[in-house]
DNA sequence: GTGTAAATGATGACGGTTTTCATTTATATT
DNA sequence: AATATAAATGAAAACCGTCATCATTTACAC
């Protein structure tokens, strides 16, 4: 069993191949933030024939196992990326789409402050910094 | 013509009833923050019979006309809120949906500073805070 | 190998939002 | 005030990402 078998497995879900294939896509892939169609898609071109609603299923499981984690983008559709551990957020290029990340604990703590003043019980918080990209300002 | 017509004028569109008592129903309603749905149901109880497409075209035109925001809920709908003119930010209680405004100036100018450090030129952002609200951690 | 529960893929349903198009209305012009 | 015309409306269907259903296939404990 290989290496990526082993958390499917701690996951309690059997190994398949259209498990395996979707976790190899999201290492493998170039752009680290894929949108289900998007893996859907790469598995195409791998010649995997594996069906949309599956992706989806899959993609669900593996984010409640909690190797991919969802960012749920501004106007719809939900992009995944490979679980690393370490909480970030996110700038988007509105021009390109290209995502970046970054990891600010002045605005963590800034949150978990602003939770504490108005009494709530933070559970989550969800940031997006949109705007243009180094390339795409060169671009134009 | 009535002050909130000028509003509507000064946006370049007619002054019709649909508009003037969507307006009217973001004015006087109980919550700021109001889905198309829930608009179109207070348009329903004040007697008024304007279409559920005709509010989502309205808050569309009132939304690039500035004179009303929009807020991308985490898992689909949006909610609309009165324009004010002064940015803030949010914390939605995920037990009763009940939604808290904030204004962080830390908060906002880390932000600026992350954009410029990756080469972002920074057109807009998007903060919840998700958490359970103090009325609904005592009710439990 | 066999049995059984779990997983898959095709398809349709879903929910929020937008589009279409025939009809109605606001407003500028006479 | 009547007219002309572009804009706005409402009903209905289309849309889009995602999820549920269900008959068939598969993984894996025995
Ligand atoms: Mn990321
Ligand atoms: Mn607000
Ligand atoms: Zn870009
Ligand atoms: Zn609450």
């Amino acid at each position: 069993m290989s290496m990526e078998g082993q958390d499917i497995k701690k996951a309690g879900l059997k190994i398949t191949l259209p498990r395996l294939k979707v976790l190899e896509i999201l290492e493998v892939s170039e752009q680290r933030h894929m949108s289900a169609e998007d893996v859907y898609k790469a598995l195409l071109l791998m010649g995997e024939d594996i069906g949309l609603a599956t992706v989806y299923r899959v993609l669900t499981q593996f984010e409640d196992a909690g190797l991919v984690s969802r960012l749920s983008i501004d106007g719809g559709h939900a992009v995944f990326e490979l679980e690393d551990g370490v909480h970030h957020d996110h700038l988007l290029c509105v021009s390109c789409n290209q995502i970046e990340e970054f990891v600010d604990e002045v605005i963590e703590q800034r949150q978990r402050s602003i939770a504490i003043e108005k009494g709530f019980k933070m559970t989550e918080h969800s940031l997006y910094i949109y705007g243009i990209c180094k390339q795409c300002q060169e671009k134009n």
